[in-house]
RNA sequence: UGGGCUAUAGCCAAGCGGUAAGGCAACGGACUUUGACUCCGUCAUUCGCAGGUUCGAAUCCUGCUAGCCCAGCCA
């Protein structure tokens, strides 16, 4: 069941509903195509997707192409697959592009209005004249050009007759304004790029700031979902949709990010682990994009889940890398199936069980849930055991193998650990145990009791498999801007790759199938590097431990 | 330093003048053929700090402090 906290963005709309402000919600999900969705798109996909649904209302997926120079159809479609992984549809699918042409005339308005002019400052002079934190800016020389002019100027950037960065359009506001986004905004600059959907019908492209409360506007959107830093363009938002004479008045509400512990989350740092080889690309498990948390074995269930115990307020959070853990297992723990794998394996020889002999014995598949059924798993005189679960000179409180000590193979037998084989550097490289026919599994036996039950696979049978084995990529806790030194703190043990063996039955498994291998964790089949004869296991999470050496 | 926002436990967070929800984590204990799960219990005399108003303040007022965001022709 999902669950719903509350929050101060369903409050707004309610009250805009009662009071008749609203008489429907229409959300947008507005991503730039410039790159992967990761966990923090996520958390806005909920909020816009999710309310909207909670109220019958409609969302749109809108690319907010203003930008044909960072932008490419890659990611469009990486973004919509995305969107519908994490199990959302959109009622409308949108492109700012889509209304250029009535942007353009909203910024002719503007000019008829004397309210935008055509700038010929150099971006460098624009910076000088826009003042600082704490000083006022100055008007540009070209802020009192006629309407005529700034209209034939306009048309004339509009045809291409200048070169990139040769004027600008700018709304004309106050240069002294405190809020610096008010100090006469660029609105429309010129860039001769060829654009992924409007190829090069345009040479001038409107900026964020002015083409997003048109596109809300145009598309009816009541509640504008955006992250906290665009709380200062509030201001400059209302202006351009009451300005532009737009009949829609969208209200932009903007949220907190979400921060995960030892995750960074920029653009900027992703893209440097990707390219600098840190990682395997922008899937690899662990990143945390989407589509890395999908090949890692995440759910969507669980992603929603975890979105939705964070709750949505203003407050810059970082929160608990285990609280999304806990999500995943919670999610997974009824529907992944149990079986045994062997990380690290260890060689056992059952010295009184008849040479030859195989034995098929029932195991649940998920005790949690008995509706899955049984499976049947072979077992011999020869099988592996972790290499963790013997010890021969254990500490106390050590339930698990050691010379003289008695276990239980899970589903199977006792077994007692008779002797220990060594190589010529004193290696344990195998154990002969015994075992004892009247305590298999199933038969009821209670003559005595065993303090540890481990898991194994029998030998003969067994097949390989890779397990990958994650830890944290970043070391430091929170994303603290040590800007260029980050890459310090990558950890070089993310990744731990260990080869074993799994029941025979996981052959059949395909990518993406969840599994919980018996007191390891849950693990996902992972999608890239998985093929007929080589199976490889991702790690999504371990299960939790008391349990200290 | 101008402007905007935020501050409640280790983390996230509810709370909206009537005496600090919930989740994660942690720690005890019960159960256990997963050192898991489940169950049961513990975990803020106090809400960034200092004053004030009030019978009563996390909530209202005043002053301070700390953190985040804004000086792209990025979004």
């Amino acid at each position: 069941m999902e669950n719903q906290n509350s929050n101060f963005i369903r409050d707004i709309m309610i009250k805009d509903l009662e009071s008749g402000k609203r008489d429907t919600i229409v959300t947008r999900f507005p991503p730039e195509p410039n790159g992967y969705l990761h966990i923090g798109h996520a958390k806005s996909i909920i909020l816009n997707f999710g309310l909207a649904d909670e109220f019958n209302g409609k969302t749109n997926l809108r690319f907010d192409d203003t930008n044909p120079a960072k932008e490419d159809v890659e990611f469009v479609n990486s973004i919509k697959e995305d969107v519908k992984w994490l199990g959302f549809e959109w009622d409308n699918l949108f492109f700012a592009s889509d209304y250029f042409d009535e942007m353009y005339n909203r910024a002719v308005l503007l000019i008829k209005k004397g309210l935008a002019y055509v700038d010929d400052l150099s971006a460098d002079e624009i910076r000088e004249y826009r003042g600082t934190l704490t000083e006022p800016g100055k008007n540009s020389p070209y802020r009192d050009r006629t309407i005529e002019e700034n209209l034939e100027l306009f048309e004339r950037m509009r045809a291409g007759e200048f070169a990139d960065g040769e004027k600008v359009l700018r709304a004309k506001i106050d240069m002294a304004s405190p809020n610096i986004n008010l100090r006469d905004p660029v609105i429309y600059r010129i860039a001769h790029v060829t654009h992924h959907n409007t190829g090069d019908k345009w040479c001038i492209y409107p900026m964020y700031a002015f083409a997003h409360p048109l596109e809300d506007a145009i598309e009816g959107i009541t509640h504008s979902i955006c992250t906290i830093e665009f709380e200062d363009q509030r201001p400059f938002y209302n202006w351009v949709v009451e300005q532009c004479e737009m009949k829609h008045q969208p209200q932009q509400i903007e949220f907190g990010r979400l921060n995960l512990t030892n995750t960074v989350m920029s653009k900027r740092k992703l893209k440097q682990l990707v390219e600098e080889g840190y990682v395997d690309g922008w899937d690899d498990p662990r990143m945390p994009t989407i589509s890395g948390m999908r090949r890692r074995g995440f759910t969507p269930e669980s992603i929603r889940n975890f979105v939705r115990e964070t709750a949505v307020s203003k407050n810059n959070a970082t929160v608990d890398f285990e609280m999304l853990e806990h999500f995943v297992r919670e999610d997974l723990k009824l529907k992944a199936p149990r079986t045994m794998g062997i990380i690290n394996p260890l060689k056992v020889v059952i010295t009184n069980y008849p040479e030859g002999q195989i034995e098929l014995l029932d195991a649940e598949i998920n005790p949690e849930n008995p509706e899955m059924g049984v499976r049947k798993i072979p077992f011999s005189r020869e099988i592996y055991i972790e290499q963790e679960d013997f010890m021969e000179n254990p500490p106390k409180k050590y339930f698990r193998l050691f010379p003289g000590n008695e276990v239980r193979l899970k589903h199977a037998y006792f077994i007692k650990c008779e002797e220990i084989v060594k190589d010529a550097n004193g290696n344990v490289v195998e154990l002969r145990c015994t075992y004892d026919p009247q305590t298999k599994s199933g038969s009821g036996f209670t003559g005595r009791k065993v303090k540890g039950t481990i898991h194994w696979v029998e030998a003969t049978h067994a097949v390989p498999a890779e397990f990958r084995l994650y830890e944290p990529l970043i070391l430091n806790e929170s994303e603290e801007d040590d800007e260029g030194t980050f890459l310090d703190h990558v950890n070089p043990n993310s990744l731990q790759i260990f080869h074993g063996y799994v029941e025979p039955n996981m052959k059949e498994s395909r990518p993406h199938d969840k599994f919980q291998f018996f007191r390891h964790g849950y693990f996902n089949v992972d999608p890239k590097d998985t093929t007929v004869d080589k199976l490889v296991f991702n790690r999504i999470v371990s299960l939790k431990s008391s349990f200290k050496l």
